[in-house]
DNA sequence: ATTCTCAATGTTATGTTATTACATCAATTG
DNA sequence: CAATTGATGTAATAACATAACATTGAGAAT
C-alpha cells in the first residue's frame, strides 16, 4: 500500500489537511473543497480512506477527525504504533512513536493471546504553549 | 465523583451493559430499554455520561460504543489509564491497567510539556478464543 | 487503435451517532 | 413555602458515515 501517485481528490484532501492547523472533520474538509467541485461526503471519505491506508493521514478516533501525518517516520506498511497528544485549546496534534510503549503493549497482548491488528493511543490535554 | 446511588435510568442502562457480551451503542441500548419506557436518545446519553463519570462504564472511542467496567480496580477519581483489547470477532473487551504504559506515556507527555487530561488506548484485533 | 478491466468518481439517498433547546418533575434546603 | 438543584421527558436537529448504483478514465492485453 505504497503512496503511489495520488488522484486529484486525494491530493485536494491531503492539501487541505496539510494546511490546517488542527484536525479536520470530513465535513469540514468537504466545505473547504466545495469550490474545487466537491459536492458529497463520499468524495471526502473515499479520499481519506486511501490516504489513511497509505499512512499519510491519520484518523483521530476520539475526535472523529483527521490530520496529515507529520511524522518524519516511515509511511510504509510497517505501521508503527503512534500515540497522539491532542491539545484541547489550540487543536495542535503531535505524533509520538515510542518503541517502549509498542513493546509493552505487545507483551500485554501476547500475555492474553490477543492478536493486535491496530492500536489507537490518544492523549487529550493541553500543550506546552497553551499551558504557559 | 463517587458511584453514589444510581437513578432509575442510570441503573437500567448499567444493567443493560452489564448483561451484554459486547460493547453496545447508545442506540442499541435505547432499543433494549424501550419496554422500560425509554423513548429518546438523550435518556441513554445522559445516563451514560454519568456512569462514565463514575468510572463504572467506559466509552470505546474507536467503536462509538460503551461497556460496563469489568475492572476489579478502583472506581474512584484516581482514573488509572486503561487499555482495551477489543476482539473484532466476538466483541469481547478486556481491560488492561498497566503502570509501565502509564508511566511511559507520562514521561513522553512531560518531555514535551503536555498536560494529559484523558488517555485512550484501544487495541483492535482477535482474542485467544477466536484465534484458536 | 480497440477492447477489457479495474479503480476512481459522481450522485442520491439513507443510516447512525450525538446534541440543542425547552418544558416538567422531584428532592432538598434555607 | 420558596428557591435551588439535579434528573427527566420530548421534539427537533446537527454531525458523522455508508449503501447502492451509474459513469468515467487510465492502463494493460490483444
Amino acid at each position: 500500500m505504497e503512496p503511489r501517485k495520488l488522484t486529484r481528490n486525494q491530493t485536494l484532501v491531503l492539501e487541505t489537511l496539510t494546511h490546517a492547523e488542527a484536525p479536520l472533520s470530513a465535513y469540514t474538509i468537504l466545505d473547504k473543497l466545495r469550490d474545487h467541485g466537491f459536492r458529497a461526503p463520499l468524495q471526502v471519505y473515499r479520499a481519506l480512506e486511501k490516504l489513511t491506508e497509505f499512512g499519510i493521514v491519520h484518523r483521530l478516533e476520539s475526535l472523529n477527525a483527521f490530520v496529515a501525518c507529520t511524522h518524519p517516520h516511515d509511511h510504509g506498511p510497517e505501521k508503527a504504533v503512534i500515540a497522539f497528544a491532542i491539545c484541547e485549546d489550540c487543536g495542535q496534534v503531535s505524533e509520538i512513536s515510542d518503541p517502549e510503549i509498542e513493546d509493552r503493549l505487545a507483551v500485554l497482548a501476547t500475555k492474553q493471546q490477543f492478536k493486535t491488528d491496530k492500536t489507537t493511543i490518544e492523549m487529550r490535554g493541553h500543550c506546552g504553549n497553551c499551558t504557559a
